[in-house]
DNA sequence: CAGCACTTGGGTATTTTCACCTAGGGACTA
DNA sequence: TAGTCCCTAGGTGAAAATACCCAAGTGCTG
């Protein structure tokens, strides 16, 4: 691998965890092993970010496909390959539908395994400064509290101050410093500029 | 099917071709059957044009894979649904990335042929209905002046009616009447829908 | 030439936003 | 218990936008 690369490894078998992680270590490329979707979520959510995530497809509690949706969902753009032990054409489908990069089957070659991570991410450093900035909007948002959101979509869709007190039954005043708050926190200097970045946020053209 | 449907069927094998034209004129569906993907873009050649394509993989000559490359490389957007035969994990995952609506197993009920096909429909009657929307608007931005224009473009970034006016070497007050103008023209009732109209228009989220 | 559309600019009054500041009440936490 | 964050809401004053009105100059066209 060409640049340094960090790849999450998502399997409820541990041989499986154990045989991808020496393979990658060989290949110096740099994992980290998880036993379920929840594991990993709780690494994502203390910060940690990954160049290409590999999840096995059925597991106990949230299933692979699940955990495609839930990235897709919270914005994160790493690409997913999946990996089954059984050959299902209609999940295979479904996967690729909701976003997942590949879908392979085992017994399955490393080496196709490697390519198809080497693939991911060629194609995923096109809109990486996009991705970046994308990521970073997503997490200023997140910041903001639910009543400021509230605030900030009405906002976005041409709202006044008074209509948005009105629909919330709020004084307009105190949405006027809801709106402060949220220029503020989102970076944006003006209502054209909120506008955009929710858009961007909400991926709606 | 609500709306009058128009199919195109392609297989190789009558004894499909026939059992699905049979089907589907129970359904009240309209369809064409072709035998080979060549017949079928004959037709398409002279004008002929299908809401639906359902398609056989494995074709001597041009195969499933290759119409939907064909079709999405000539920017026909009809939703391709594709059978095969044989449980190919591979063949559905880059059947469905280079844009196949469906991919089915043989063997299928067909009823579930039927639901994706009236999925798809679904699916691509929604950007039909933008598609209406963006030409209106486009051809109201055409009718705005070059002035308008240069003004309507600088609101939608954010800049107040000052910094435009200094900007474009005319006074606020002037840019106010042009700002006025572009807002009923274009038929927005305030900023935060000009500037969504511009990013639609200019394609940019 | 007369009419029309576009550009430019002004006036006036109202409404809205923006940038500050203050302040109480509620919930959660060290 | 004190600190912090959030929601609430009010005040002031400046800046900007909005909705109307008006008019003069330009350039094109029937």
């Amino acid at each position: 691998m060409s640049v340094p690369t960090h790849i999450a490894v998502i399997d409820d078998d541990e041989a499986v965890l154990d045989s991808l992680r020496l393979y990658f270590a060989r290949q110096d490329v740099e994992t980290s092993c998880f036993a379920s979707a929840k594991d990993f979520l709780a690494a994502t959510r203390s910060g940690k970010r990954f160049d290409c995530i590999v999840s096995d497809v059925r597991m106990p509690g949230m299933s692979g496909l699940d955990l495609v949706q839930h990235l897709k969902g919270a914005g994160l753009a790493a690409p997913v390959i999946l990996i089954t032990g059984h050959g299902d054409v209609d999940m295979a489908v479904a996967a690729i539908k909701v976003g997942a990069f590949d879908f392979i089957e085992k017994p399955f070659d490393e080496a196709r395994l490697l390519a198809s991570i080497q693939n991911a991410l060629n194609k995923m450093q096109q809109p990486e400064i996009d991705a970046v900035e994308l990521e970073k909007l997503q997490s200023r948002f997140n910041t903001l509290s639910a009543r400021q959101r509230q605030v900030m979509e009405l906002a976005v869709v041409g709202l006044s101050n008074k209509e948005i007190g009105s629909q919330l039954k709020i004084s307009p005043k105190t949405v006027e410093n809801h709106r402060a708050w949220v220029m503020e926190r989102i970076g944006a200097r003006n209502i054209a500029e909120l506008v955009r970045i929710a858009m961007k946020i909400q991926g709606k053209p």
